[in-house]
DNA sequence: AATCTGCCCAACCGCGTTGTC
DNA sequence: AGACAACGCGGTTGGGCAGAT
């Protein structure tokens, strides 16, 4: 047996929102709060399943919402989120204030997955030369550098910026333009096999912790960890 | 001016998770 | 413990729009 539908779609209205549904559901919500997102629609008058009034108000009509087009910054920390957590965009919209896991998800999509593909390509590139420029000085002192190596060295690099990372995510505050709060942990956001080689490995970067524990503002972060061509331009 | 093409984003769909009985 | 309902999340779609041809 499937799974039931969410709603008895038969009479129900679907497609874009009319200014006068937005109006119902905004007047329900703030005089009743948000109780039952199934019953809701009856009881506001729409013709709408509850699965879809949450969605319009939690991606549009909810008076919290912050509008308009992300900041360099913004995407940069969409960027590293989304190097550590991966496609969990209600995660990563959890550390932004105002802004929807859709809104987060759609601009990604759009944009910033090309901005990271020309990095990657371009990192990729300059990996390529740096190992090649390597491989000479190691031939020339009749050690061989294999690609292993270089692909060490990059994990090593990535695992560094990770702990950067996690550091960020563990402050219980952090100052920027505005202010992000956050109760976000590493454990529950990460597989527990990284989060064990994390633990083997940190005595040895024990030193580099201790040192980073002074970075307290974004931008000090970012200029960091950030290579040099995407930090923010302010 | 008409048509084509690509982009953007609101909305939908299906599935996993959580809560309740 | 298991069945069911509701919620929440991530992937995908499709319509509207702007710029190019």
């Amino acid at each position: 047996m499937g799974r039931q539908p969410c709603c008895d779609k038969v009479g129900l209205k679907r497609g874009p929102w009319s200014s006068e549904e937005d109006r119902k559901l905004i007047n329900f919500i703030l005089n009743n709060g948000i109780i039952c997102w199934r019953t809701m629609p009856k009881l506001a008058g729409l013709l709408r399943c509850g699965k879809s009034c949450r969605l319009r108000w939690i991606n549009y009509l909810r008076p919290d919402l912050k509008r308009g087009m992300f900041t360099e910054t913004e995407e940069n920390q969409i960027i590293q989120l989304h190097a550590l957590l991966g496609n969990r965009w209600s995660k990563i919209a959890s550390h932004f204030p105002g802004r929807t896991d859709n809104e987060i998800k759609n601009h990604w999509n759009t944009r910033i997955k090309k901005r990271v593909k020309t990095i990657q390509d371009e990192e990729k590139t300059q990996v390529n030369t740096e190992s090649t420029v390597l491989k000479d000085q190691e031939q020339a002192s009749e050690t061989t550098l294999t690609d292993k190596n270089v692909q060490s060295f990059n994990a090593a690099n990535e695992y560094l910026n990770l702990l950067d990372v996690e550091l960020w995510l563990n402050q219980e505050t952090i100052d920027t333009s505005g202010s992000y709060s956050t109760s976000f942990s590493l454990e529950d956001s990460v597989n527990p096999s990284m989060g064990e080689s994390l633990h083997i490995q940190e005595d040895s970067v024990q030193q580099w912790v201790d040192s980073a524990d002074s970075m307290l503002s974004w931008d000090a972060f970012c200029s960091s960890i950030f290579p040099t061509h995407i930090l923010p331009i302010v």
